[in-house]
RNA sequence: GCCAGGGUGGCGUAAUUUGGCAAGCGUGGGGGACUGUGGAUCCCCAGAUUCGGGUUCAAAUCCCGGCCCUGGCACCA
């Protein structure tokens, strides 16, 4: 065989799915739309492609996140850019058409789709072309939609076979840290440096994040809250409440009405949820989450396999309450959450979570001299009588120089793509037979065309 | 972006330590034999040192750089 030399690989970060890792992102996009759909979710698909601006300037990235756009000239000169999530386009789409929405909300919606960043350092779990399923729950400031979305998550989870110690699912509130903080720092920047260096406890000491804090700003009393905060494992709320919450609420405005709205959360989960999907539910003041615009409730889940934490969040959401506002829309309180599908399906294959009915091949194959049209005929007929079964099977489509050549390169065609049966037409076909094979055992049988449709039952 | 380790036919690998025969093997591919119970077996064929430069009589092997991959850090949506 003589091909070119040269070679063409694939972009970085981007990858080709081939049938069997399609299929799986096939059955987490129908398992989770199973979910969905049953509390009143549409679907929707924004285009790939966005006005620069719109990702840019109001998509509530930082500077860093800014970076990792895919962003370019068109043809007319104009920044364009790939979606980095959906939250950001959806947001815009109700902005855009805002009045023509009002009346529907709280819209209730979810996709399924790629999405494009250009991760500096691509790697396993972390592409420059990825898949979301998520959803959005747009026009709703209650406590009850936080709670919704919640549930969903944890419902979608354990439709996929993810067991009950696997999931963990962190809420927290982004105005608590916020509100604390600027009890005692002014300066929005210097808030923001400290609000990372909390979410960094799983990987640096207390002291060296102390020591950091204090680089930022010296003082005294902060400092004594923050080793508080930083002392905190991830915990029920009632735990997290008398132990901490309950000291800082009054601080000021901004934290009393955080800690209330968590407050509020965990009545609403208490009632949503059975007991057994209540013991994911963990509060940790530390998730802090990246998009700027994020205004409220947050949370992220984890997969733990063995009780140890197993990669990053795989699933993260949270209120966004002024997003929509700023493309056009009046006051349209909005909470949505994204699964990472392609840390999903990493996940699944770690924990050796098994996917019942994932179908990868025909069941038959029908071998036939296709050069004899009376038996063309007969495997036309079969055929359609398997499929209109049910079962799936293909036909021989080549024309071979002797009966042994058809054979054996038909049989190999199944071995290869693991058909089970093979169907093969020969002069029995005058009596109304046919040869039945079964691949695995290598045994055969002629039996009655009406018999066929009965042994795939 | 930083550090470490890698990259040999389509795929999986041997040879790299110690530079030196024609880069070996398996699988897959093409062709053929066995001439209608066959997916077996046998024979033949094609096919690779990631790319660019350097050292050397000689480079898959040593050196430098690019690209890509795998870990760890950093970043993370």
């Amino acid at each position: 065989m003589v091909r070119e030399s040269k070679k063409y690989e694939e972009l970085r970060g981007f990858r080709t799915l081939f049938p069997d890792d399609l299929l799986i992102y096939k059955f987490i996009s129908d398992s989770i739309e199973d979910v969905v759909k049953k509390w009143g979710y549409l679907p929707i698909e924004p285009p790939s492609l966005e006005y620069g601006e719109v990702l840019t300037a109001k998509g509530g990235l930082s500077p860093e996140q800014a970076k990792e756009l895919f962003i370019f000239k068109d043809h007319d000169d104009r920044w364009i850019g790939l979606r980095f999530d959906l939250t950001t386009p959806i947001a815009r789409i109700v902005g855009y058409n805002y009045e023509s929405f009002v009346t529907k909300m709280p819209l209730r919606w979810y996709y399924f789709s790629k999405m494009w960043r250009y991760e500096n350092d691509p790697k396993k779990g972390r592409y420059r072309e990825f898949w979301q399923f998520g959803i959005e729950l747009i026009g709703s400031s209650s406590h009850l939609a936080d709670a919704e979305t919640i549930s969903i998550a944890i419902k979608s989870l354990l439709s996929l076979g993810f067991k009950p110690e696997q999931i963990k699912i962190f809420i927290s509130h982004r105005e608590i840290l916020w509100g604390i903080i600027s009890n005692f720092i002014e300066d929005q920047e210097k808030i923001l440096e400290i609000i990372r260096l909390i979410d960094k406890k799983d990987k640096m000491t207390m002291e060296e994040i102390i020591s950091k804090i204090k680089e930022i700003d010296e003082n005294e009393e902060l400092e004594k809250i923050l080793s508080e905060i930083l002392s905190l494992e991830p915990m029920e709320f009632q735990k997290l409440y008398d132990n901490f919450l309950v000291k800082i609420k009054d601080l000021n405005d901004k934290t009393k009405k955080a800690v209330e709205n968590l407050n509020d959360l965990f009545n609403d989960l208490n009632i949503i949820l059975n007991e057994y999907e209540m013991s994911f539910v963990l509060f940790d003041m530390s998730i802090a989450r990246g998009f700027d615009y994020y205004t409220g409730i947050i949370y992220e889940v984890y997969i733990y396999k063995n009780n140890k934490r197993d990669g990053g969040s795989i699933l993260g959401g949270g209120r966004y309450d002024r997003l929509i506002d700023l493309y056009g829309g009046l006051n349209t309180p909005s909470i949505g959450f994204a699964l990472g599908v392609d840390r999903c399906v990493e996940s699944m294959k770690e924990l050796g979570i098994k996917i019942e009915n994932l179908k990868n091949r025909p069941d038959a194959h029908i071998i036939v001299d296709i050069s004899i049209n009376e038996y063309l005929k007969s495997a036309f007929k079969i055929s359609e009588i398997l499929r209109n079964e049910g079962i799936v099977c293909t036909i021989t489509l080549n024309k071979y120089s002797s009966w042994r050549k058809m054979l054996k390169s038909e049989l190999e065609y199944a071995d290869a793509n693991k058909i089970p049966y093979t169907i093969i037409i020969d002069d029995s076909i005058k009596q109304g037979k046919v040869i039945y094979k079964d691949m695995n055992k290598r045994s055969q049988e002629t039996i009655f065309i009406e018999n066929i449709k009965n042994i795939f039952n």
